[in-house]
DNA sequence: CAGATTTGCACAATCGATGTTGCAAACCAT
DNA sequence: ATGGTTTGCAACATCGATTGTGCAAATCTG
């Protein structure tokens, strides 16, 4: 019934009695800015539709070295990275263009890697979400004229849209510390009775400035905090469960404050956390740098920060397109 | 520093003193077929390395009608496709590849319009997930000559990859049962003190065979199963937190068994539990047909079928690769 | 050493769409 | 009717890689 190989725009061509030219002019839209009759276009584009004619995007892109291809690179593939996923694909696919999301798994070779491999397809753009070399994959980009943004991650080489971490943590310490009065817990006064943030890769920005936000919130309510209290050595999941019963062993018990750095993080933790009694962990308050809809629901209560995924990823859009040079774009 | 212009075959001939084509031999690895002396091949290679060269792969795709690209069709992103796209995007990076990940809402229309846009970047291959309409799909890409698979979804014209759902529901729906059993429950007595099913879309294959399952078992160790014990319209989120909150003004009370159909209406189902006191939760045994790491850790116990996302990716890139016909591969 | 064979490579056509150039025919003005 | 302008379209070169074909030079055969 379907043939088999597919039409193109001259096997068109010589059915609607116009020349190749003349069809793609009429297919592509540019038939007004060529000067083809207004009768000849509607008579070719109807025969297209009814012969299924769909356009060979390689040659398009071979020709005009424009792809419609645009990707996302992500550290790994969690629940805050697939909603970026799923506002990022919806994106691309309104612009009408295919969406090619990878993870990088925080490698830096991967990413450069994987930069390299999407230039061979002359790709259109890029999103790097949180991104372990900025300013290398940005020179990359650069040297091959590809439109890029990071999310979550600045660089000053290109534009980016970040979260205020700073802030944030901040606000979330707060909280931490406030459950932690309310608890009655004499804050300060002995290892135990004292908040720690845990995870996430203090080289990276958004650990730092998180780390930052927690730094200056303790000291502002209490003073006094210790370098100790902050382990942020990386985002991998075993390690912060092993990092957790560490500091559970050394402490002799929960710390009565935990401030976790993103959802795999606080998977991790809890991986641990779930082999201690009920009653230990009512001991201990939970916050958490991300929004995991189920942490509502967990045996003990944990203050989470809820980030705008979808805002990220759509004023990303709107800086791959105002073309702008390297700015920072700051949200909530 | 770097060109701008990228570097073609062309070039590369003019400084090796060689033509397009040995070079195009040379560096696609089929010189040795093609009776190029190694000694040339080699000094091809090493020009090609230090000017940076890299294929345009959309010439090659255009020359080849291979363009490279896999793609992997999920119904949404959440966190049982999330593994299934990491397992994905490695095997297909693995192969030399491209992958490229679209979620079509398990909507029939999009589905199908997100196929032929695939077409026209000559996709070589697809993994359909739980897809809606499994005999259009496969239609559509055997009439272009597209490689494909289905994964959780049977069809009769393709290769698939099952996990046994019937299987699963039946071994879910008894460890909730014991449960009930253990906790003194009357099963069947009133309608409270029963078990439901809860979400999915029973005119889909893998809802259909869970409730198939949770029947039989059902009927095995009780009897006189009620069709009002089975609700499944829709893997909706938000839905799924109404059907349960009306289910529990209709009873007067949570069930004291439940049976959840995927980690989507688990999340809403979670989303009407969380406002409830706890002491009313722990009177329900709650079983759910996905695995969810953090459900473990919940403020109640629930029942867990973990799905093998791994080996049912693994095994569709087998059936890609093997070429066969449609065959069913049944996991677990 | 003539003829047959093999080796090593260059040539040129091709994939399908784009866009510049050019050239008739149609239309207008005088 | 003559020259000028506009309209409508066809011709053709091009993007970069692949691949069938052809042809010297090198090597082998007897």
């Amino acid at each position: 019934m379907k043939k088999l190989q597919k039409e193109t725009i001259y096997g068109i061509a010589v059915k609607a009695g116009a020349s190749p030219s003349t069809v793609s002019a009429a297919l592509n839209g540019t038939w007004k800015k060529r000067r083809i009759a207004a009768a000849t276009a509607e008579k070719i584009i109807a025969i297209a539709r009814e012969e299924g004619y769909s356009t060979n995007l390689q040659a398009r892109a071979l020709r005009t070295s424009r792809s419609g291809l645009v990707a996302l690179l992500v550290p790994e593939y969690n629940r805050f990275f697939s909603s970026i996923a799923q506002t990022f694909s919806d994106e691309v696919r309104a612009r009408n263009q295919c969406p090619i999301i990878i993870s990088t798994g925080r490698n830096p070779e991967k990413e450069a890697d994987t930069v390299a491999d999407l230039m061979s397809w002359s790709i259109d753009a890029i999103i790097f979400v949180g991104a372990v070399s900025p300013d290398t994959l940005s020179r990359q980009c650069q040297a091959s004229d590809i439109a890029h943004v990071f999310v979550d991650q600045p660089c000053d080489l290109a534009p980016c849209v970040v979260t205020d971490s700073l802030m944030g943590a901040r606000i979330l310490t707060h909280e931490i510390l406030g459950s932690m009065e309310k608890r009655g817990v004499k804050i300060g006064n002995s290892p135990r009775e004292n908040i720690y943030f845990l995870g996430g890769d203090r080289s990276l920005p958004s650990t730092y400035n998180r780390a930052l936000g927690f730094t200056e919130a303790v000291n502002a309510r209490i003073g006094n905090l210790n370098p100790e209290q902050i382990i942020a050595e990386t985002y991998d999941l075993e390690r912060a469960t092993e990092t957790l019963a560490e500091l559970y062993a050394n402490l002799g018990g929960l710390p009565q404050g935990l401030f976790i750095n993103s959802d795999t993080v606080f998977e991790g933790a809890l991986r641990f956390l779930a082999t201690l009694p009920e009653a230990e962990l009512t001991e201990c308050s939970i916050g958490c740098f991300d929004y995991e809809p189920l942490g509502q629901l967990l045996r003990f209560p944990v203050h989470m920060i809820r980030q705008r995924h979808k805002m990220l990823i759509q004023r990303a859009f709107a800086l791959l397109e105002s073309n702008s040079g390297p700015v920072v774009e700051m949200i909530q």
